[in-house]
DNA sequence: TCTGGGGTCCTAGGACCC
DNA sequence: TCTGGGGTCCTAGGACCC
């Protein structure tokens, strides 16, 4: 059996866990420039506030309901998660860390009966430990799992546990899942499932093979056979290293200079970087993307370039270098930019490069630079030293965050930053 | 004035190989 | 009268997830 254990309203619940003057109160978490809103408390839920609305347009029921409102704090929020998970470990060492607010645990080797009172052991011992109220659903299969711990939040009587072993409770659980909610139907899908009549999990489950294989690829085939509760999806207990990693960002403000663009390019092509050397690779592809506000009324323009790197890296210097270049071919004047970004691909293990022959000496030397800056970083806080391409900390064009809580769980240098 | 930021996988079609 | 049969690799686009 797979247990599903997902976090109520993550983010709104550890802004709460520190602030228990919010308990009863609304909350609301914003995106990154303070954009729309990303997590809601069940009080916000009950106003009518909708997931992705635009903060702008939410303003007025904000004030007359004394809704709390958050810019998002993902140091907070990551290491509250770290926190979650390792009480989570506890339980059973085998454990896929899906998101940042849900885990499938394996709970194979435990006795039928005693399921649901273990489910709600974890639950407590959450509860008590982090502060976190969590969900969790029970099931043969991690696509049941999911459809279990959505009915447990929805139930009153289940109290965020449900435990679906019977194939008489299967069925009816299925019978009560519209195919929209199920893990792996997106908007599409579930239209087309709808135009032929197929409304509920139930009924896809009934569909044959060949149909659900011709309609919605092996995915969905996979998806479908875990409905029946024929195990297609193991648990991952290690996470695979990424193949593609990218960093983009909203500005907080209208750009119009090349400058400030440079500068954005620097500091996300070293926020790869960094990705990159935390996971132990090495990119031999970097792009670069720029767009302007798709929302506004103004001149469009939407553009990106893609470079080959002859030695891949995973340096800070050579990447802002690269990107540079890259933004440099794409960028147009007279234009109005909201946003850019880097992506870099074609990841290798740092330890198997293929070294270019005419790489001078220095490239080896920026292993040991990257390792130093880690290190006073880590120490120090956040970008405490830094390429100069990146620009200052007070750049104009920098995310707004005019609602960001304190990083209560981390160290002071963080807040300094945070709060830069 | 104001609308987020990351990822993965699959398929179809074209280019190319013998 | 008649124009093979098999592969691989790459890319763009579309679907999905949190």
């Amino acid at each position: 059996m797979i247990a599903l254990v997902d976090c109520n309203n993550f983010y709104a619940s550890c802004e709460r866990v520190f602030n228990p003057a919010l308990r009863n109160r609304p909350v609301v978490v914003l995106s990154n420039n303070d954009g729309c809103v990303i997590a809601r408390s069940a009080e916000t839920k009950a106003l009518g506030i909708k997931m992705g609305a635009p903060y702008f347009m939410i303003k007025e029921q904000v004030k007359q309901h004394n809704i709390a409102v958050f810019s998002s704090n993902y140091t907070l929020y990551g290491d509250m998660s770290n926190r979650v998970m390792k009480t989570l470990a506890e339980f059973t060492p085998n454990l896929e860390v899906y998101s940042i607010d849900e885990s499938f645990l394996d709970l194979g080797h435990f006795y039928n009966k005693n399921l649901h009172q273990y489910a709600q052991e974890i639950k407590d011992t959450i509860l008590s430990w982090t502060g976190i109220p969590v969900g969790i659903g029970v099931a043969k299969t991690k696509t049941l799992a999911k459809i279990a711990n959505r009915l447990a939040k929805k139930s009153s009587k289940a109290m965020g546990i449900l435990v679906l072993q019977e194939p008489r409770h299967i069925e009816v659980a299925l019978k009560r899942t519209a195919v929209e909610d199920i893990w792996g139907i997106g908007r599409q899908h579930a239209k087309l499932l709808k135009s032929h009549n197929i409304a509920t999990a139930y009924d896809l489950a009934r569909q044959s093979d060949a149909w659900v294989r011709k309609n919605l690829t092996v995915v969905g085939l996979r998806m479908v056979k875990e409905l029946r509760g024929e195990p297609c999806l193991d648990l991952e207990k290690i996470s695979p290293a990424k193949q593609n990693i990218c960093t983009s960002r909203s500005f907080g403000r209208p750009v119009k200079a090349l400058s400030d663009l440079q500068e954005a390019t620097a500091l996300y092509a070293s926020k790869c970087a960094y990705k990159l050397r935390k996971q132990g690779s090495c990119a031999s592809v970097v792009s670069v993307f720029i767009t302007t506000n798709s929302f506004a009324d103004t001149k469009q323009y939407y553009n990106s370039k893609t470079i080959h790197i002859p030695t891949p890296t995973n340096s800070d210097l050579h990447l802002i270098q690269y990107a540079n270049l890259a933004l440099s071919s794409i960028y147009e004047e007279g234009y109005i930019y909201k946003k850019c970004g880097v992506i870099v691909s074609d990841l290798a293990p740092e330890t198997a490069l293929q070294l270019d022959l005419f790489d001078g000496p220095e490239t080896g030397k920026h292993k040991d630079l990257m390792h130093t800056l880690d290190n006073l970083n880590k120490r120090y806080g956040q970008a405490i030293v830094k390429s100069a391409a990146q620009g200052s900390n007070k750049a104009s064009w920098l995310l707004r965050k005019e609602h960001i809580s304190p990083c209560y769980t981390t160290r002071l240098s963080d807040v300094i930053t945070a709060r830069l």
